[in-house]
DNA sequence: CCACGTCACTTGCTTTGTGCAAGTGGTTGC
DNA sequence: GCAACCACTTGCACAAAGCAAGTGACGTGG
């Protein structure tokens, strides 16, 4: 079953692919992380991947095309990672997962709240943060304008930061007029 | 691996429950083929899956909460398996990585029709599809009208069957359709 | 009322995949 | 020149997947 296709159902053929307990967590890492290089994804990983398994995936999601691999110009050692359109258009599929997770799972407040504003940001949010990852991986040039001059990424950001610190303070003014999830 | 958490953020938890190479695919075979016993998921499974495994699957699913387990009234020996309201909010998830399998990896166009109708649907298509689950897994009653009189299963069957037989035109049916319960 | 098929699983065993620790050879910075 | 760093690779233990056969409760026809 190697490359022995089970079926070709569109969901068993993405579940050969991204089905696995590693893919989709560098993938999160590469967009929401920006995480561009094999020892950033391997030390800067929550959960702890380990190398073999990490330059497995890796490989195999170049093979996939849903990233590339190319030098650093800067390092002649390192190796840049990046998505690919491929990879840039996993973004619902991890934002309804991030979604349902935050919904119906243990998740821990700070880790939940990317995921809750990407929700909340709804298709559109969505496609401004492709958009942002097409300039970032891509080299594409922005098309859209970003709502308030805050980028996604800025806004989920920030929004992890709030959390954080009234985390710290205990019992800080929440800062975010963001309408809570159904 | 077992119950320990790698970390609290939603897409990691999510895919410690689904993450693996059989459990959406269960899912999948319950929302849009409407299996509902242990024989219709072992034996009418496009993938084949085994028996242990489907039986270990089933138990872990109604442990999380995603799928419940009920006696059939019919049947004594026979047990019906229904989603909750968790598991039919897989119904986007599903369709997201169907429509990226169509997208970008090498679907067999009949299997395909289904993710490509439910795609093309949109958000409002998954929302009434979720409102005819919770009928026939929740026995809730309807609440939205169905447009043109036609459920969202019967188009997609429908769709389903226009493929086959345009395929049929080429000489051989090589997978029989199998008509699902409407 | 009993033989036989069906039901939802279990068990035993082999094959395959995963995870950790340690190691490799090349590169960079000092 | 050499220690630290880089992206992997190897070896080995263990967990999961897969297959075949078995289990006992149940249902059905004669």
């Amino acid at each position: 079953m190697r490359d022995g296709l089970k079926s070709g159902c569109p969901i068993n053929l993405t579940l050969e692919v991204l089905g696995d307990r590693w893919s989709l967590l560098i993938i999160r890492d590469m967009m929401f992380g920006n995480r561009r290089h094999y020892r950033e994804l391997l030390s800067q990983s929550d959960e702890g991947i380990s190398s073999n398994i990490l330059a497995e995936r890796l490989k195999m999601l170049v093979d996939q095309g849903i990233i590339t691999k190319a030098d650093d110009p800067a390092h002649k050692q390192k190796a840049i990672y990046s998505l690919t359109e491929q990879g840039i258009s996993l973004v619902p599929v991890l934002a309804h997962m991030g979604a349902w997770g935050v919904r119906f799972l243990p998740v821990r407040e700070d880790l939940a709240i990317r995921a809750e504003v990407l929700a909340s940001g709804g298709p559109q949010m969505w496609a401004a943060f492709m958009d942002e990852l097409r300039e970032q991986h891509l080299g594409a040039r922005p098309h859209a304008q970003k709502k308030g001059g805050r980028s996604v990424s800025e806004q989920m950001q920030a929004a992890f930061e709030a959390v954080c610190a009234s985390r710290k303070g205990a019992r800080k003014t929440k800062k975010a007029g963001r309408p809570a999830r159904p």
